[in-house]
RNA sequence: GGGCGGUUAGCUCAGUUGGUUAGAGCGCCUCUCUUACACAGAGGAGGUCGUAGGUUCGAGUCCUAUACCGCCCA
């Protein structure tokens, strides 16, 4: 017997298993080009990691991409690609910057009071203490990536990435610098993109006042004026002009006059443009174009000034004349009474509407005027668009496409330029002699145009995003023409959540292309968000997240791995529920158990004795072979085509559900139990045994490789252990699961389906006869004796042995015959298809309970054998092809037999 | 307003070229500690696949409409 221990240690495994394939180097591509023996025919498989933020710590989202990505990375290197997996983080300005003045603040401090030198420094180190968690995590999850090709977003290469970038779209004059109505959050101080701001519905304030109109002679006075709502009346003071329908019989007269601001008195236009609704609200719009989108495009339209009555902190600016330097929220206030007092407010009331917020903070997002760097992204787009129409690359799955191209059709130019101190610093320097901006890759000491020593960097850094966006070139040295880079790139699948397909995937399809002049990747493969077991959005204040680390002490990392693998399909959100991890770990905890039975079977064989094994030369042919062995075979085959058929279809999770089923439901609930009978008989049944028994093992192992690495290498490793110390012929190489090659699939062979077929016949009279046992209460200890009656003897004799040891009969007391003119005395009847048992169950026999029971399942039966002579005296005989309609013919005829012998049964119970 | 996804057993979900008796895990009921595994084994109950039409010999699967839930974009 194996000493290994009753159940699976996951905690005793997982990190020694990780360490020793990370010394061995199974980490790194198979062929690498910085290596003498590189072998550039070999072709390479290589994914970059989405890099979590620096300083992050694990969720979920990262087990599932990690999950996600090893199983592919780890599929192929078994398939034989030279396989790499680039790890790294990223600075993720915002988010870290917040960290950092976070704990500033704790010693009463501000980044502006240090200064921008200290702060970079603190925030270094910052990153030095946190920075290693999150891939110390990762390696907790079992990744396998190249950990020496590790990169971060703000390392030297990657900044000369993001240089040489920056640069090269300055020099094609896609990149410009102007003032442009951007979102500003007044909390970070920084400009952020479309993308970063979140639209909620919420309750607020709509506000309805007079928007007086100056008298038409000067010094005259009027009383008209013109009713407008706005729920943010604060703007007033930045108004430039008054719009309405220029169809609009209410206030058709007043166009081409001049209103005047509250409580400003300045005089503003009243215009006319059809972007007014003549039904919504009171039909009139304030314009204010330093403060909304749609205002700033009819301010365009029409020429209006811009003006901003808010400054970088949201207070008043000197726009506001008496109300300058209050905060936007009190301005709201004062205003509104200053206006009520006036007499210019009609009424207010509750309104519901979208609001921006900052997707970092939750804020209130103003639009505002600003001097910003922009990408000028049309031609990126058009080119990134075509790169997915023309099929060069791939979305899975494919109904994201359109929502990429959604996207994409309707851009807008990217504010690239951050406020911020932490991530690339924007590599502009402006002169103070001569006005104007210097871009180089290298750090100028002198202005470009006048030689001028006066020169200044631009202050701001560059949208995190805009690094990211290298990501699958700048790892691999680009602008380099690296032996990476020439070798790996373009990567092969980009796996991340759809919840980045614009902020990151998008972004790096039109810079890979713009660049490097190609794809980034073939494929994008992207996974659904992870919500909670009832399909709620996990969020810390509804208290229902959930931790991977202390799920992964519980339960065991591949208990994690394979729930979220084969739990979720491509594109769909999935729930997660502990029950689901408890699960899984069962099923390792089966495997590992399936696993000792098989090397203790292997044990056995090496104690039967020392003559040589009867040598079963592989491939096998089936001629030596028990009817289980076949089956089991023919089965494990089967799921090795489905297995390899879905993994290319990106049907992970289907499967990994497949090889679950098989693994648990055929192998270890059927072929264990019969060869638990065969190992008991002779030396070279036992050892054929063992052997199939090793290999089925084996084939299963590979299969969950990528799923569940860490049971699986174990397991295997004390499988090639066992096999290499035993007398079967089955040496397992090479030294590791993680780079055994992968099972492929071969063609069906003819024997197949019959071998299948009777094997199922023998599990289906097994069923019954236990069905019946359990329905009468038969201990399960207790051996009955049985007479099985069918034109199938020849196999029911060749398998009796197998049906005595599933259904505990007893062997000795089993009579097969093809005939038999009368049911057997005391004797309860069973059909199974062709075949009829008696089980001696005397004094349990009730005619009547006997009659009751056939009769039942005569009258299933006979609704069976009705539907389908229907069926087939329908088209269906006609129009259907003709394998479909055999199989339902050849369904039919046994239902036909079924029935048959039950009515003979009931007449020989007596009507 | 536009687009997308979901609606299948008590719960959470599979079901990908339409093939005719719809599957799993968990939960539930009965029995069993039979030396691989009680993190288990054996048996069982449980679903008119949101609704209404249509195409087809055949629809959970394709088409149309519709209800509800969710997401994305404006």
């Amino acid at each position: 017997m194996t000493d290994l221990p009753k159940a699976y240690d996951f905690k005793a495994t997982e990190a020694r298993i990780y360490d020793w394939w990370e010394k061995n180097g199974y980490f790194k591509p198979s062929s690498d080009p910085n290596r003498p023996d590189f072998d550039p025919s070999k072709k390479p498989f290589v994914i970059s990691i989405p890099p979590p933020n620096v300083t992050g710590e694990l969720h979920l989202g990262h087990a599932m991409f990690v999950s996600m990505e090893d199983l592919m990375i780890r599929y192929h290197r078994m398939k034989g690609y030279s396989t790499l997996w680039v790890p790294g983080s990223d600075h993720a300005g915002i988010a870290t910057q917040l960290q950092v003045e976070k704990s500033l603040a704790k010693e009463g401090l501000n980044r502006e009071q240090i200064g921008r030198e200290e702060f970079l420094k603190r925030t270094w180190a910052w990153k030095e203490k946190y920075g290693g968690i999150i891939t110390r995590q990762i390696r907790r999850l079992g990744a396998s990536c190249d950990w020496d090709r590790e990169r971060f977003t703000l390392d030297a290469g990657l900044s000369r990435a993001v240089r040489e970038a920056f640069v090269r779209l300055y020099e094609k004059g896609l990149i410009y610098r102007g003032p442009r109505l951007i979102n500003w959050s007044p909390g970070l101080k920084t400009a952020v993109s479309d993308l970063e701001v979140e639209y909620t519905e919420e309750d607020a304030t709509l506000y309805y006042f007079k928007y007086m109109l100056a008298p038409e002679t000067p010094g005259g006075s009027s009383e008209e004026y013109i009713p407008v709502a706005t729920v943010r009346p604060e703007t007033i003071l930045a108004d430039t002009a008054v719009a309405v329908h220029p169809d609009d019989p209410r206030y058709q007269r007043f166009i081409g006059r001049k209103a005047v601001v509250p409580m400003l008195g300045r005089e503003i236009p009243v215009i006319a443009d059809t972007y007014v609704s003549l039904e919504f609200g009171t039909g009139a719009l304030k314009i204010t174009p330093g403060h909304d989108p749609n205002d700033y495009e009819i301010g365009m339209r029409h020429g209006l000034p811009v003006l901003s009555m808010l400054d970088r902190e949201a207070k008043v600016t000197p726009v506001g004349g008496p109300y300058a330097g209050l905060d936007r929220f009190e301005c709201r206030k004062k205003l509104w009474a200053d206006m009520e007092t006036a007499g210019l407010v009609i009424k207010t009331e509750p309104y519901r509407t979208t609001l921006p917020r900052s997707q970092r903070g939750g804020e209130i997002v103003e639009p505002m005027v600003s001097e910003q760097w922009f990408v000028k992204i049309q031609p990126l787009a058009d080119a990134a668009l075509e790169a997915v129409r023309d099929g060069s690359i791939k979305i899975v799955p494919e109904r994201f496409e359109k929502v990429y191209f959604n996207w994409l059709e309707n851009i807008k130019d990217w504010c690239i330029s951050r406020q911020l101190w932490w991530g690339h610093r924007i590599p502009v320097w402006y002169c103070a002699d001569c006005g104007k901006m210097t871009v180089t890759r290298e750090d100028p000491k002198t202005c470009g145009h006048c030689g001028s020593p006066k020169i200044e960097q631009d202050p701001d850094v560059l949208d995190t995003w805009f690094s990211s966006g290298l990501w699958p070139f700048s790892t691999l040295g680009w602008p380099d023409e690296t032996p990476d880079y020439k070798y790996f790139y373009p990567t092969s699948y980009m796996e991340t959540g759809y919840d980045i397909l614009f902020f990151w995937v998008a972004r790096m399809i039109m810079s890979g292309l713009e660049y490097t002049g190609k794809i980034p990747f073939n494929t994008v493969y992207l996974h659904g968000l992870i919500r909670d077991e009832h399909g709620r959005k996990m969020s810390k204040s509804y208290g229902n997240v959930i931790d991977p680390l202390p799920v992964m002490d519980e339960m065991g990392t591949d208990a994690l791995r394979f729930t979220l693998l084969v739990g979720s399909t491509p594109g769909n959100d999935m729930s997660l529920s502990l029950k689901k991890v408890e699960a899984n770990r069962n099923f390792a905890n089966k495997l590992w158990n399936a696993g000792r039975f098989v090397i203790s079977a292997i044990q056995g064989i090496g104690e039967m004795g020392q003559e040589t094994p009867s040598p079963t030369p592989y491939p096998l042919s089936p001629a030596s072979w028990t009817l289980a062995d076949s089956w089991i075979w023919a089965r494990l085959q089967n799921l090795v085509r489905d297995v390899e058929r879905l993994f290319q279809a990106f049907q992970y999770g289907e499967a990994g559900r497949m090889i679950f089923e098989f693994f648990w439901g055929d192998f270890a609930d059927w072929y264990v139990e019969v060869a638990k009978l065969q190992l008991a008989g002779d030396r070279p049944m036992a050892t054929r045994t063992a052997e199939t028994l090793a290999r089925v093992l084996d084939t299963c192992l590979r299969l969950l490789h990528p799923f569940t690495p860490f049971v699986t290498e174990e397991l295997w490793g004390h499988l090639k252990r066992t096999l290499a110390e035993s007398p079967i012929p089955y040496p397992l190489a090479p030294e590791a699961l993680i780079v055994a090659p992968w099972p492929e699939p071969r063609p069906v062979e003819n024997w197949e389906a019959q071998k299948v077929a009777d094997f199922t016949l023998i599990q289906d009279i097994v069923r019954s006869i236990r069905n019946l046992r359990a329905e009468r209460n038969v201990k399960p200890s207790k051996r009955l004796s049985a007479t099985l009656v069918s034109g199938y003897a020849q196999l029911l004799r060749e398998q009796s042995a197998v049906i005595a040891g599933l259904a505990q009969l007893d062997e000795n007391q089993i009579s097969i015959f093809e005939t038999l003119p009368s049911r057997p005395e005391g004797h309860v009847a069973l059909v199974v298809g062709p075949a009829e048992i008696y089980l001696p169950l005397a004094g349990l026999v009730d005619t009547t309970e006997e009659r009751a029971r056939l009769s039942k399942e005569l009258a299933e039966i006979g609704g069976q054998v009705a539907r389908l002579e229907k069926l087939l005296s329908s088209d269906f005989a006609n129009k259907a092809p003709a394998p479909v309609v055999q199989k339902e013919r050849d369904k039919l005829s046994g239902y036909k037999e079924t029935a048959e012998k039950l009515r003979d049964q009931l007449s020989q119970l007596g009507e």
